[in-house]
DNA sequence: TTCTGGCACTCGTCTGTTCGGAGTGCCAAA
DNA sequence: TTTGGCACTCCGAACAGACGAGTGCCAGAA
């Protein structure tokens, strides 16, 4: 009994994975007939329409009107992504093709701008990069520039190879050597430390100045942790917007909230940030938090220079995509760009 | 007799004037009945039919087919634009708007990212801001700092607070003191001056140091002047995409060759370099270079700091647009801009 | 019990036709 | 030169009918 009906199941999400493939492929309500006729299924129209049924009643699948074929749910897509479909993995000329690509860049900028623009055209659908993020990154050097005598500049790279710059306007004149020994002190506790980590281990520093000196100390050292505090400069880049015309065919309206969510970066911190640190995340139509986005599906993953994700990427589609070859296309290029930074 | 044919086109103009106003409102063909009706032209219908048809047959107008109203061509609007339109002063209380929006900007990074914003908001279209270009500004000042025995980073500091950091790989090892001197050679000739002209002052300075030197001085130097010629290092802002949506009818078809150029960094810097250096440009649809954008009209303006632009900004819009409001938009926060970023 | 073929039924889409109305061009009169 | 009138064009909405894809159900076969 518990066989036959295991067997009746697997038929069941075999016709599943058969409505999702073909529907992602002709974006059409696909019908039993041609289900039989394009998978061989090995039963007959009647039998996958009782199944088709069941699957509807079981709220996979949905119906648009009587007599016409039928379409994922949400929940339908949810349940072939979890047990239907398997990664697919990138074909070695394409990672040839990654590599290289990615290889060519000089900085960061350019690794990010390089890495979006390859996942939009792979995938040929919106792709979203977060710049390594500070939070993870650690101190590689802390410099500081007299400009004037009372204006420092603050120069903070990370190991991301980022660089951030700020400037300090102190009260009275900072003499040279002072700021020398400010920035060698600095340094020696801070650089190889993670970025959050650092304010803790400089407490003690304006204590080793000259009374006369330690308001200027004091300042520049806000300046620095307020440069890595700040969470909200985290930036974010995008690509391939003119795949959204291939959406669908009630265009305006699917299109609209979705341009209007790409140009809120909050909005794309917030949804790559939902995604988990490790591993792949899929959001599918209305599990999307973001109301605008509820017709469409957020594949994304951390990627990083060592073992730890240090941001993420990802990409917006339809809900109805491709979704072993989206998922297959981002987590080679997380891959391919977490090597980069580690060699860099 | 020369004097009733001045009258003559001086109706004519005026009823052009009015299907352009007309056709911007309602996005459909305006007929002569519907004309005489909105607009008080003391005339009736049959005699701006006259009138029209005069309009057709020197291009100004067209028809989608017979017995439909008429369209404006591009040349139409060109005329428009170049003698029946007055740009449209923004009101008080807008001023007040941008100027507030605007001051609340705290770097370079903000002011163009509030103005593209600003832009898009104001217009209702797309909007792109470039950067204040490095070939206009001068100078602030030149840093170099050892990160490691053969490791410089070179930091180039604009007027425009704009800033850019390079890593010099130096052949050998280079002592603090040579440096130092480097730092202050570069500077005393630099500081203040154009950045297109900095390479022609810096010519003889490898000859002032020790043999020994010299290959590490002509690296450090040739990265600085690669950072100063890096054109294509001119970035842009982009906002208001979503607007896009409010476009047309005929969707997809227009939308995507936009979206497609407005992806391309290159397109958009062109576009902008099209820009007369003084003075609004108004590109009407087939004007406009890029074939993608045949069907858009690009209202774009140069602004700066003090007297000369130093960058350009614009709106991308339909051709059907409203034409008086946008410049106004555009020169008041042109104007803005500039004032803001002198202020810095 | 499960699958299958057959059959009646639903309903959306496509096609052709009709019809009203907006708009035009032309002409004769003011 | 302007105007009112008139015949004409042609788009687009509305309607009807045919077509076909697809379904659900049922009775019989495996």
């Amino acid at each position: 009994m518990a066989g036959e009906v295991r067997q009746l199941d697997e038929r069941k999400l075999a016709v599943l994975r058969a409505i999702v493939q073909d529907y992602v492929g002709t974006e059409e309500p696909v019908g039993s007939k041609a289900l039989v006729e394009r998978h061989n299924l090995g039963v007959s129209p009647a039998t996958v329409r009782n199944d088709m049924a069941a699957l509807e009643e079981d709220g996979f699948i949905h119906q648009p009107h009587t007599s016409a074929g039928r379409i994922p749910t949400d929940k339908g897509y949810r349940l072939f992504v979890d047990r239907l479909a398997e990664v697919k993995p990138m074909s070695a000329p394409e990672r040839r093709a990654i590599r290289h690509f990615l290889d060519g860049a000089v900085d960061l900028d350019d690794v990010v701008a390089r890495t979006v623009r390859l996942l939009a055209q792979l995938t040929r659908q919106v792709a979203v990069v977060q710049y390594p993020s500070l939070s993870r990154s650690t101190v590689r050097h802390i410099e500081l520039v007299a400009l004037a005598p009372a204006k420092v500049m603050l120069v903070l790279i990370t190991n991301t190879g980022r660089v951030e710059q700020r400037m300090v306007d102190c009260p009275g004149t900072v003499g040279e050597v002072v700021l020398a020994d400010l920035r060698a002190r600095i340094n020696a506790r801070a650089v190889g430390v993670r970025l959050p980590e650092v304010p803790g281990l400089l407490d003690e520093l304006p204590a080793m100045f000259e009374a006369a000196d330690r308001p200027a100390v004091t300042v520049v050292l806000a300046t620095l942790f307020e440069a890595l505090a700040e969470q909200n400069e985290e930036r974010i880049m995008l690509a391939g917007t003119a795949n959204l015309t291939r959406f669908g065919h009630d265009f305006p309206l699917t299109i609209q909230p979705v341009l209007e969510a790409l140009e809120e970066q909050v909005i794309l911190l917030r949804l790559l940030g939902e995604t988990a640190d490790a591993g792949m995340t899929v959001r599918i139509g209305r599990e999307n938090a973001y109301e605008g986005l509820n017709s469409t599906s957020v594949v994304s993953v951390g990627y990083g220079s060592g073992d730890e994700s240090v941001a993420k990427l990802g990409v917006i589609g339809p809900t109805r995509m491709d979704y072993p070859g989206t998922m297959g296309a981002v987590r080679a290029v997380a891959r391919y760009v977490g090597q980069i930074l580690a060699e860099s």
